[in-house]
RNA sequence: GGCGGGGUGGCCGAGCGGUCGAAAGCAGCGGUCUUGAAAACCGCAAGGCGCUCGAAAGGCGUCUCGUGGGUUCGAAUCCCACCCCCGCCGCCA
């Protein structure tokens, strides 16, 4: 959630920020909503502080007593209303962007620069289905569209990517994590997919728990409630784990393949730091996906996310986007995001300074999830459909080679 | 699934109708001592919200002892419901 405090004392600024990411609705019905909330606080204050007596009451005070709570009790009831109102608002609107932010929506990312040599075929270039034992059929008669079984050696070569992911970061100070996927709602609100993103999330309705879709749902919440030491702090953390997306308005997108389904693994980068520390914990997010990258040999570009594509959370947002042969294209494979004090706030999230306690920033930002994997097939393929494996990967425990029969 | 125990400040833990936002200890911060440190000793320290109090440090009001409701002039303490955690037994991987 938004500072509220901040917003109230500059709204001018807050209205502009957010007009970027077409908020300035819900921006309007929360000052309105904060301004009836804060006329009751004194009323109700007032009235409170004329029930407290110190002592035994005698029997004039007490009849006097009963008058004034009757009216706190009117009073109490409007203010929940209105708190009602203003934190149902506050859920609702989203962390604005950082000046930097290009403008504009899906399409209006900005291209920050192009690394690695694009592979030229003198053949036609195939694409992950032809190159390795991905079974879309069958799972989706197990479990619907947008399952897949992955075999034989794309299997091996899968967890050998986690686990050259995991070492990695590990090396660079991420404390690695294996959490739970299954989580409260208190949770899915506090990372700021629920209300917003209801529709993407699976939900166990008789166990009133949620499979998250990415491990930063579980590694925000790792510190859930919690005030944290400055000398603790960063605290960077990497979860690897299955990750649950419903799809939902993805209807038609990406329908081939692997590309896009509603279970896959992603090893996730996590970080909780002091506010004046996240610009430059997120590009220590981004520098560790570009290294992970170019270890795997593939070409890629990274993009500035605009502001009208940023989703809820996040203040900023930059995509590495691998060289796909097939497709002709750039295609997204990891995303790394500054969600300044936004998660933070909700999930109560801090820790102490020498100006007193305030909220952390929380960044995340992903390691590697098989489609990093899909852009290797297509861009070490040969001309017989086989794939040269990256050494780094090997060296995991992936085969040498890959192809549509191992 | 059955039975039982319990949720109090950063942590541990006492309190079981008013004098309690709350003892003691640990960790933290400040100081004394010391060449420096440790130890010892002294002291300071919960969080949220609000304020046409204050330049600030701070001050004042209010809420919070899992959550919500109730009893009472008055609730951390009594009653009800819910949530969560732990233990034992059963069943299962």
């Amino acid at each position: 959630m938004i500072d509220i405090r901040a917003a109230r004392n500059d709204p001018d600024a807050w209205r502009a920020a957010l007009a970027r990411k077409g908020a300035t609705e819900a921006f309007d019905a929360l000052l309105d909503a904060d301004r009836d909330w804060l006329a009751l606080v004194p009323l109700v204050d007032e009235l409170r502080s004329r029930t407290k007596l110190k002592g035994r009451p005698t029997p004039e005070q007490i009849e006097e007593l009963k008058a004034v709570k009757a009216e706190l009790g009117r009073a109490e009831e409007e203010l929940a209303a209105a708190a009602g109102r203003r934190d149902e608002l506050l859920a609702l609107v989203p962390n604005p962007p950082e000046p930097a932010v290009p403008g504009g929506g899906e399409d209006d990312a900005v291209e920050l620069r192009r690394v690695g040599e694009r592979p030229t075929f003198p053949f036609e270039p195939r694409d992950h289905l032809e190159l390795a034992r991905i079974d879309m059929e069958r799972g989706a008669r197990l479990s619907g569209s947008r399952f897949a079984y992955r075999m034989g050696g794309f299997a091996l070569a899968e967890l050998a990517l986690y686990r050259f992911a995991l070492d990695h970061v590990a090396a660079r100070g991420f404390t690695p994590v294996i959490p739970p996927v299954l989580v409260r709602e208190a949770a899915m609100y506090g990372t700021g997919f629920l209300p917003t993103d209801e529709v993407n999330i699976y939900s166990l309705e008789r166990d009133e728990l949620y499979l998250t879709g990415t491990s930063e749902v579980a590694l925000a919440a790792l510190h859930m409630g919690e005030i944290i030491e400055r000398a603790d702090l960063p605290l960077r953390y990497a979860g690897y784990s299955t990750c649950f997306r419903r799809e939902a308005g993805a209807a038609g997108k990406d329908t081939r393949g692997m590309f896009r389904v509603h279970q896959f693994d992603k090893v996730e980068m996590f970080v909780f730091c002091p506010p004046e520390r996240s610009p430059q914990e997120h590009e220590l997010l981004l520098a560790v996906e570009e290294e992970i990258v170019r270890e795997l040999g593939i070409p890629y570009r990274v993009v500035d996310i605009a502001a009208g594509d940023l989703g809820a959370a996040a203040a900023r947002k930059y995509d590495i986007e691998a060289w796909f042969p097939s497709q002709g294209r750039y295609r997204e494979i990891t995303s790394t995001s500054n969600t300044t004090d936004f998660q933070a706030r909700r999930l109560e999230a801090r820790f102490r300074s020498e100006r007193g306690i305030q909220p952390l920033h929380t960044l995340n930002g992903t390691a590697a999830t098989a489609r990093a994997l899909l852009s290797v097939l297509e861009n070490f393929q040969d001309e017989d459909g086989v794939v040269h494996v990256p050494e780094v990967l090997q060296r995991h425990g992936a085969p040498a080679t890959i192809s549509a029969r191992a």
